[in-house]
DNA sequence: CATGAATGAGGATTCATTCAT
DNA sequence: AATGAATGAATCCTCATTCAT
C-alpha cells in the first residue's frame, strides 16, 4: 500500500509507460543501497551504481541531485523499510513479554536477512550521522518504534511483568546491540577467529541470547543484588 | 620486542638521532588511525594524514609503501593495543566471575575511551575485513583473548560457578556486542532519538548491564525456562 | 509596429489569451538580458533564466531555438532600446551645439541607468561581436543613430559653429568612449581605488567633462595648438 | 630583474634543468591570460589552456590549485606588467604637461599592443571585479600608479599649469577610459559601422583625441564657463 | 637514507539540447 | 501550439602513487 506506482499524472503514466519513474526511483535506491552499503559513501562509485542500473548515471543525477542526496535517499528507504516490518509485527495485539520477545526475534532475522542495512547503518555512523541529521524524514520515520514498544512496557508494567527503569528508547537499543553486531561485526570475527557465525546452530544460540537478554533486563527483579 | 632491529642499525640512531624511525612510524600510525577511522578507508586522505603528521606525504610511502598497507598496520596496532591492555588486567589471577566482571567492565570502558578504535573495526567490517585477512599478525595478536578467556571459563567449570553452555570466543563475543554498539552506533542513536548517550548515568547503566547480563549467562542454570 | 502580425493571427489571442506570445517572448528577453549581462554569454545559464521566466525552460526552446539566437535576440532588443531612446531625443529641433551636448548627457545618463546594457556591449566585444555579426538587424537599427548626429554636424558647420573634421561616426564614438567606460569599467575601479564611482557628486562631474569635452572637440579651432 | 628564473633551491635549478617552475608557470599564465581574455571566465577550457601549453592539464591545478586562482594569477600578472611599464616611463623626470601627455600616450598604445590586457578587465567587471577583489596583492599592484601622477600634478599645481579639481585617480580614469573603450569596443563598432578602427591614421586621431582630452581638463580654466 | 616535484587515471557534476508526445 | 521528461558530451577537479635525484 502507499507508493503506488507512477500515482501522478505522467505522461507516460497514461500511455504505453516506456518510462516509470517510480521503477526507475527504486531501481536506482536499491542498486545504491548496496553499493554504499559495502563500499561505503567515499568509496561508494556513481558509475558503478549506474552500470548496475537500467538507466544512465545521467538519471542518478537527474532523480537525486547528487551523490549525497541519493545516499541520504537510500538512509530514508532503508529506516522505512524496518520501521515498516516492525509495524506490520502487530505487537499491540500480543502479551507484553511475548512482544518484547518477538521483536527481539524479528530485528535479529531482519538484520541477518537484511545485511546491507546494518551496513549502511555502520557506514552512517563512521560519518558520524552527518547527512542522516539532514534528513528531517528519517527522525519522522523512527517516531513509530519508540511509540510502539513505549505501549508494550506501559501494559507490561502495569501487568507487574516489567519494572519501570527501562525506557522504550533503552530497550530499542538494548536489542539493536545484540542483533546487529553479530551482523556488522561479523567480518572481523570470522576473519580473526576463523569461526563460521552464518551456522544455524550459532545463529540459533545468538537469537535466542539476544531475546533473553532484553527480557532478563526488563523482568522486575526478583531478588537480584 | 622484536622492533629493536632497524633502529639499532639505523645512521640516525649513530648521529644523535635526527630521524627516529620508530617515532615517525608511531607518529604516522596515530594520525593515520585517527583519519582511517573518522572517515573510512576510502574517505581518509593520504594527504590528510600527511600534513597533521611531523613528516611528508613522501614518507608515509617510503615506510608503509602504500595506503592500504599503512591501513593495515594501523589495524594491526589497534588490535596490539586492545589486548595488550586485556593482558594487563592480569585476569588469571581472579576469581572466575570476578575476572569476567573486570573484563565485560573494561571492555566497556576501552570502547568508550576509544572510539575510534571502535569506528575502525566498523570500518574494516564495512570491507568485509579484507585488509585484515591479508594479516597473519592480527589472527596472532588475537590468539591471547580467547585462551584467557578460556582459562577463566575452565576455572570456572571446576568451581561450579560456570555452565559448561558457552565457549570462550562466545563470551568475548558478548561481551564485544554488548559494549561495543553504545560506541559504534552513537551518532545515528543520538540524531534519531535526541538522546545523549554519552551521559555519565546512560553510560553508567549500560556498563551495568552489560556486565550482569554476560554472568548471568555463564552462571549455572537454577530453574530458567 | 509591425509586430502585431503573430499575436493577430495566435489561437491565444481568440480564446482570452492564455497565452500572450508576445507578453511571454519580452518576459524571456528582459530576464536573459539581466542574465547575459551579468554572467556573460558562457556563465548565463539557461535554466537561471527559465527559471525566472514565467515560463519553462523548454518555451524558451520553442520561442528562440538556442541560447545563442536567445542571445542575439536579447542583443537586437538593447540596440533597439537605446537607439528608440535617443529618437525620442528629437535632436533636430535643437540647435547643433545644445543638441551635441544633449546627446552627449543623454548617453551618459543612459549608461548609467542601463548598467546591463554596457555590459552586454561589454560580453559581446569579449567574444569579438561574433554574434552581433550575425545580425543584419543590428546593422539596420544602428543606421539612425550616425545618420541623426550626421544631420547636426551639418547643421553646425553650415551656421560656422563646428569644425569640419569630425565625422559622425567619430563623435558617436567619442561620446559612447567617455560614457561608457565609467559604468563598464565601475567594479575594477572601485575594487582597486576603494572609490565609490556612484557619487552624485562625482558622477555629475564626470557627466559634466564628457559633455565639454565633445563641444570643445567639434568648436571652430580657436588658436588652439 | 627580479624574476631570477629558479632562483629557489630547487632540485632541478642545480642539475640539468629538466624542469623549470618558472618558466612552466609563466608559460600557463601567458597561455591563460589569452583565453581568458578571449573566452571570459566561464567560456575559458582547462583543457584548452593545457593542450596551448608544455605542460598538462594536471600540472596547472598542481601549480595553481583551480580555475579560478588561475584566473586571479592571470589577472595579477596583467596588472604588474602595466604599472611596471607605467613606472618604465619615468614621468617624475618630464615636465607636467608633457608627463601626463606621455603617459596618455602610453596607455593608448599599450591597450592597442595588449588587447587581451583590455579584455581581460572587461571580463573581470562582467564579473563585478569578484575575483579581483580576492586578491590584496592587485590593489597593492595598483598602488604606484596613482602615487605617480599625484606626484606630476602636484608639480604641475605648483608651476600654474594644472588646476586643483582633479585628484590622480580622475587622471587615471579619464585617460583610461578613452584609451580602453578604443580596444574594448572595437568589435562591436566595427560590426556595427564596418568601419576600420586599426587604420594608422584613425588610431592616430584618437591617440590624439585621448591625449587632448586629459590635458583640456587639467588646464587651468581660461575663461571657460 | 630521504625527499621535492610531478602525474595518469578516474570521479562527481553540469549544461545545452532533444525526445516524444 | 505547447510541454514534461530525458540525456550525451563535456567540465572542473581529486587522489594515490611514482619519478628522479
Amino acid at each position: 500500500m502507499a507508493r503506488t506506482r507512477t500515482s501522478r499524472t505522467s505522461g507516460s503514466a497514461r500511455t504505453g509507460r516506456k518510462y516509470d519513474r517510480q521503477r526507475t526511483r527504486e531501481d536506482i535506491l536499491s542498486v545504491a543501497n548496496r553499493e554504499f552499503a559495502r563500499k561505503g559513501f567515499n568509496g561508494a562509485r556513481v558509475d558503478a551504481i549506474a552500470s548496475q542500473t537500467s538507466t544512465t548515471k545521467r538519471m542518478i543525477y537527474y532523480y537525486f541531485g547528487s551523490k549525497e542526496k541519493l545516499y541520504i535517499a537510500v538512509l530514508e528507504r532503508a529506516y522505512a523499510r524496518i520501521r515498516q516490518a516492525e509495524a506490520d509485527l502487530r505487537l499491540e495485539r500480543m502479551e507484553p513479554e511475548a512482544a518484547i520477545r518477538r521483536l527481539a526475534e524479528f530485528t535479529f532475522d531482519y538484520d541477518h536477512a537484511n545485511p546491507d542495512f546494518v551496513r549502511l547503518v555502520a557506514v552512517e555512523n563512521i560519518h558520524h550521522a552527518r547527512h542522516l541529521a539532514k534528513s528531517g524524514r528519517i527522525r519522522a520515520i523512527n517516531k513509530t518504534i519508540t511509540s510502539t514498544i513505549d505501549a508494550v512496557l506501559r501494559r507490561g508494567r502495569r501487568d507487574g511483568t516489567f519494572n519501570a527503569r527501562v525506557s522504550a528508547v533503552d530497550v530499542h537499543m538494548l536489542i539493536s546491540a545484540l542483533c546487529f553486531f553479530h551482523v556488522s561485526n561479523l567480518h572481523t570475527f570470522g576473519a580473526i577467529f576463523q569461526r563460521d557465525f552464518l551456522s544455524p546452530k550459532l545463529r540459533a544460540s545468538h537469537r535466542r541470547l539476544a531475546a533473553d537478554f532484553v527480557i532478563h533486563v526488563l523482568r522486575k527483579p526478583q531478588a537480584r543484588s
